[in-house]
RNA sequence: GCCCGGGUGGCGGAAUUGGUAGACGCGCUGGUCUCAAACACCAGUGAGGUUAAACUCGUAUCGGUUCGACCCCGAUCCCGGGUACCA
């Protein structure tokens, strides 16, 4: 009888969904164990054979775990808002809810047939009210704390207004600005909590998409395009909600070492954070500097004494600059503001305003993908000011250039062109003075610049030269030193910055969460904690209105009535916020949902919080290792400030599983004719939503490139992903000419006419939608790029999947079979024989053809269930124990890929054997179950079993079993093996050294002389030196 | 540019602590079965060399440490990912 792997693995799924067998208690002896997947936003492409690799990686923990007697936590749920379900709203009116339903109802159909050990009764989902109720309190909980530098943690605003009241306030820049709390109005002390606030309302610079008519996080926009659908993005100031995760800077950079994550995804998320230890440093403006003084050094410090004033003080404007090299001080020739600065206005000289101002408004109305594609290109202008250097008292020349950013450090650098390529190559565009001011210690860090001067860039390896008192120091401490004179001489301080930007909380979309926030007189207020959730509402349209307001702005009362109503005059009804929160707010706590996900009274209860702590494994994709990443560990924290959670970290442990990435057969050319392109219109879009024209093209080829038509005859252009060449009128005789061109050619379609859509090209005489796929290439499975395999059925491309061809228990141990987890690597099928016909061979194990009156073991494979109760073998329990030791090894150190090798060569062997044993069979079914549990189940009931595998013990390793009384030694000659002497292993060294030498086969290799060393390893290996 | 990974047969990949390189699977070759094919099963399969063996070479390249190196060190090349005027 063969393994019927349909009628099994949905029996047991139904079992298994029935008896609910995978539900976690949360109250148990047991010890507990966390195992979380990243939780899928449900698309309307259903699940890529993509996304099961890391569910069933964790899936088989789980299952492990469980059989090692822990009580195991391991839930699943969806990331239910979001943009694409928005957007089909736009277009076809749905309401997102209704799509999301429905993509949900697909991907719990499909996560079902895969046969994971989820918990369903825990499943959240962020778009039901039931949960983001709670993403709406923690955001009312930021928004009434501050952080408090003084015991680092985040504390309730009241406090700071306790504080505030009791005497003066201040700003957190350290900026007091006089005058008693109890003077200010309402709105004022609004506006000074709001400097405090960790979730605040502020004019900030944000990324503006008009496309998609919202605002977008730093980590949504890739090139200065939106990272969805490749929209130009803007910088805009517009008042917006943030988050304050700045605050959070150093302990999210210092918490890394605590956590067992990848150093690559550690590095990525420090790199983001972007720290820099440095010195701010203030210039004064030189007032009136006469053309005469220029350039040229005032000099003669006097600055030793440490007494003297500094140069420049005593008044006038001051810029401040950032550095975290203040050792290259007396390298400084000149200075570059941001075109952004507060101060070019003030400081430019009558005679350089118009260039500078046509350079700043130039710098303004680029986008931001200009500037980025202009990196290489040194512009800037000259304001016709000065500063004069703090230590040299030389006149310093203001310049300003875009390769300085407003947002980072203070908008200003001094230029120290000797030791920075940046400032280097703007000191050499505009021919000013180099001072060089360091000598590295080693000639290789060296760099040649032009003019045969030789320059070091961004090393800390060298001696001050040229630098008055710190000559001869040591970089590393010449900035010590530095620092302490700046401070000293109350120029700047000793500083640290970064990188990280507080994180946008706003979006200008529909489908997220409503930010609990009303407006009465202006103020911002949050809407009480007992009247949550405030429900989104519903809008007759899910754009934004003619005014460009958010989309709830349709929404027909769209205020807060506060009741009851402790209300002085006037009040009534009040508007409410029309923005949303971003996608990540409802994913940077859900793990703490899940430990108790019906609780209406709290987000998760104390005990239960308590019990299940935090995540010991989390697997996911690396693409969020700077979004959610990021932010779940800032939430984290922020809630532990707060005790609500015992952990500062939600995840101990953390895979990011390799992306499956799909073969998409490439486009090479695409041919139209020219009555095609007349009978419609006249241009085509591609699919990146560019639109080409074609006017008088005749034949236009389209292939796996891109670009912009320039009708020259095959002339190439590129862009995203499509190839566009067109060709002159000359070439009249299509036929003809593609027979000339034939090897360029790997198919060729003459169309009448058409369009895109999706990737996909339609022909307009209605034969559906033609393909062109020829040239394979392997990059990201995505509906777009039309590469993507489904695990099951496949209602689109009507193909079967895996789990139709061959089963679920056998899509399981083919993703795991095909490599390392965290390895990308596409999708092929060609293994897929090889697991499929171990399955099989797993499945005659434990059959016979008893009824022929074989001897047992004899008719292996029969059709009759057959196993017994006889004693096993020897060489039956090693390979056993043998398997029970690697395969344990390889799932905690997640080397699921080896472990599948090691079931193969334990069924070979074991069939070599023709074993038929209990002893072995039922130890094997139990190991197997994590990996291909429907099958193990089956064989467990047949076994005898009433109960579920699941509840069943994971065999234990008996070292017993394996020992070996001789071992074939690999004698190796000067390190090169030889050949084997069998050998007891309880000779010592001594003995083995003696056999050795002792063996016919060595003779040959010592021709007659002694070797001159021998080693010997007991248990591993010998090695003669000859 | 910078940071982090990685480079092993025809292919996916093993080698856990410096100790028999190429496990396991695919593919390929030959064989058994079959009228034939498919399936299944058996054998072989890093390269060179030989009737066979011996032997030689072999983990991107070059060099080093070691009795012994895919593994450690130095330099170089290539591929993948992240990030980018971050002062």
């Amino acid at each position: 009888m063969e393994y019927n792997f349909r009628e099994t693995e949905q029996k047991w799924q139904k079992y298994w969904a029935e008896k609910k067998t995978f539900r976690a208690e949360n109250n148990s002896s047991k010890p507990k164990y966390y195992v979380l997947d990243m939780f899928p936003y449900p698309s309307g492409a259903g699940l890529h054979v993509g996304h099961p690799l890391g569910y069933i990686a964790s899936d088989i923990v789980a299952r492990f775990k469980r059989l090692k007697g822990f009580n195991v936590l391991h839930p699943m749920g969806y990331d239910s808002f979001g943009l694409p379900a928005e957007q089909y709203a736009i277009q076809t009116g749905q309401h997102p809810a209704i799509t999301t339903e429905n993509n949900i109802a697909r991907y719990r159909e499909q996560l079902d047939k895969i046969g994971f050990s989820f918990d369903w009764e825990r499943e959240v989902r962020t778009s039901d009210p039931k949960y983001y109720k709670w993403t709406q309190w923690i955001f009312i909980k930021l928004f009434h704390s501050w952080y408090n530098p003084e015991t680092d943690k985040a504390e309730s605003i009241e406090k700071l207004i306790e504080k505030f009241e009791s005497g003066v306030f201040s700003l957190p820049n350290g900026e007091g600005r006089g005058g008693a709390w109890s003077s200010l109005s309402e709105k004022e002390k609004s506006d000074v909590l709001m400097e405090y606030r960790l979730a605040y309302l502020s004019e900030a610079m944000v990324n503006w998409c008009a496309a998609l008519g919202t605002v977008l996080a730093n980590e949504e926009v890739k090139d200065g395009v939106s990272e969805r659908g490749g929209y130009p993005v803007e910088r805009k100031l517009m008042p917006q909600w943030s988050l304050r995760i700045t605050a959070y800077a150093e302990r999210l950079l210092n918490d890394l070492e605590k956590i067992d994550w990848s150093e690559s995804l550690k590095e990525s998320q420090r790199n983001w954070i972007g720290k820099s230890e440095g010195s701010s440093l203030k210039f004064h403006l030189s007032p009136n500097p006469s053309p005469l003084e220029r350039g040229t050094a005032t000099s003669q410090s006097g600055l030793h004494d440490g007494n003297a004033l500094s140069f420049g003080e005593g008044g006038g404007e001051v810029i401040e600059v950032f550095t975290t090299r203040p050792d290259t001080v007396f390298g400084v020739t000149f200075m570059t503001l941001s075109p952004e600065h507060e101060l070019i206005e003030k400081i430019t000289t009558p005679e350089n305003k118009k260039a500078v101002e046509e350079y700043v408004t130039a710098a303004k109305n680029r986008s931001e993908r200009e500037r980025m594609a202009e990196v290489k290109n040194v512009s800037g202008v000259f304001t016709g000011a000065y500063v004069i250097h703090p230590f040299s008292g030389k006149q310093i020349p203001i310049w300003i250039g875009d390769y300085v950013l407003a947002g980072y450090g203070t908008g200003a650098v001094m230029g120290v062109p000797a030791h920075d390529s940046r400032d280097f190559a703007f000191a050499k565009h505009f021919n000013l003075e180099i001072i060089k001011v360091i000598e590295p210690n080693s000639p290789s860090l060296l760099e040649k610049g032009q003019r045969d001067e030789v320059f070091c860039f961004d090393t800390y390896e060298g001696t001050c030269i040229n630098s008055d008192f710190i000559n001869g120091m040591q970089v590393k401490d010449a900035i010590k030193k530095i620092i302490s004179e700046i401070e000293k001489r109350g120029l700047g301080k000793g500083k640290t910055n970064y990188r990280l930007r507080d994180a946008n909380f706003g979006r200008q979309r529909y489908w997220g969460e409503p930010i609990p926030i009303y407006y009465k007189d202006g103020i911002p207020h949050t809407i009480p904690e007992s009247e949550l959730p405030l429900v989104l509402p519903e809008v007759d349209k899910y754009l934004p209105t003619e005014s460009g307001e958010p989309p709830l702005a349709r929404a027909k009362n769209w205020t807060y009535t506060p009741h009851p109503q402790p209300l002085s005059k006037g009040e009534g009804s009040f508007p409410l916020e029309t923005t949303t929160m971003p996608g990540w707010a409802g994913s940077s706590w859900y793990y703490l949902r899940y430990m108790d996900a019906h609780n209406e009274k709290e987000f998760a209860s104390r005990e239960a919080i308590n019990y299940w702590k935090d995540v010991d494994l989390y697997i996911g994709g690396s693409e969020h290792a700077t979004g959610h990443l990021l932010y779940v560990r800032f939430w984290t924290k922020f809630l532990n400030d707060l005790r609500y959670i015992p952990i500062t970290e939600p995840a101990k442990k953390l895979i990011n599983q390799g992306m499956i990435q799909g073969v998409s057969e490439k486009i090479k050319r695409l041919i139209f004719n020219k009555d095609a392109l007349e009978s419609k219109s006249n241009s085509l879009t591609l699919p990146s939503g560019k639109i080409i024209g074609f006017n008088e093209t005749k034949i236009i080829y389209v292939s796996a490139d891109t670009n912009l038509p320039d009708f020259e005859e095959d002339e190439w252009y590129s862009e995203s992903n499509v190839n566009i060449v067109f060709v002159k009128n000359s070439v009249l005789n299509i036929p003809e000419y593609l027979e000339s061109r034939k090897e360029d050619y790997d198919s060729v379609f003459v169309c009448k006419s058409g369009y895109w859509l999706n990737g996909i090209f339609h022909s307009e005489d209605g034969k559906s939608s033609v393909d062109f796929l020829t040239k394979p290439e392997v990059e990201k499975m995505s509906k777009s790029k039309l590469n993507v395999v489904t695990p099951d059925y496949d209602p689109v491309t009507k193909k079967n999947g895996i789990i139709d061809d061959y089963g679920a228990d056998c899509l399981r141990l083919y993703e795991m079979f095909l490599g390392p987890l965290e390895q990308s690597k596409p999708w092929n099928t060609n293994g897929i024989s090889g697991v499929s016909n171990f399955i099989r061979k797993l499945w005659r194990l434990y059959h016979s053809n008893a009824s022929a009156s074989l001897p047992p073991g004899e008719g292996q494979g029969g059709a009759f269930f057959f196993v017994s109760n006889e004693p096993a073998t020897k060489a039956e329990l090693k390979t056993l124990h043998k398997t029970i030791k690697k395969v344990t090894d390889d799932i905690e150190r997640y080397s699921f890929n080896t472990s599948v090798s090691n079931f193969m060569i334990c069924v070979n062997e074991l069939t070599d054997l023709k074993c038929y044993k209990r002893e072995i069979l039922e130890p094997l079914a139990i190991l197997i179950s994590p990996y291909a549990p429907h099958i193990a189940e089956e064989l467990w009931e047949k076994l005898g079993h009433q109960e579920s595998i699941t509840f069943a013990q994971f065999p234990v390793f008996k070292e017993e079993y394996l020992v070996e009384d001789s071992f074939d030694y690999p004698v190796s000659i000067n390190g090169k093996t030889r050949f084997k002497i069998p050998l007891s292993l309880q000779l010592t060294k001594e003995q083995i050294e003696k056999e050795v030498l002792s063996a016919d086969e060595l003779k040959k290799y010592l021709d007659g002389n002694a070797p001159k060393k021998i080693i010997v390893v007991p248990g591993r290996i010998v090695n003669v030196v000859i």
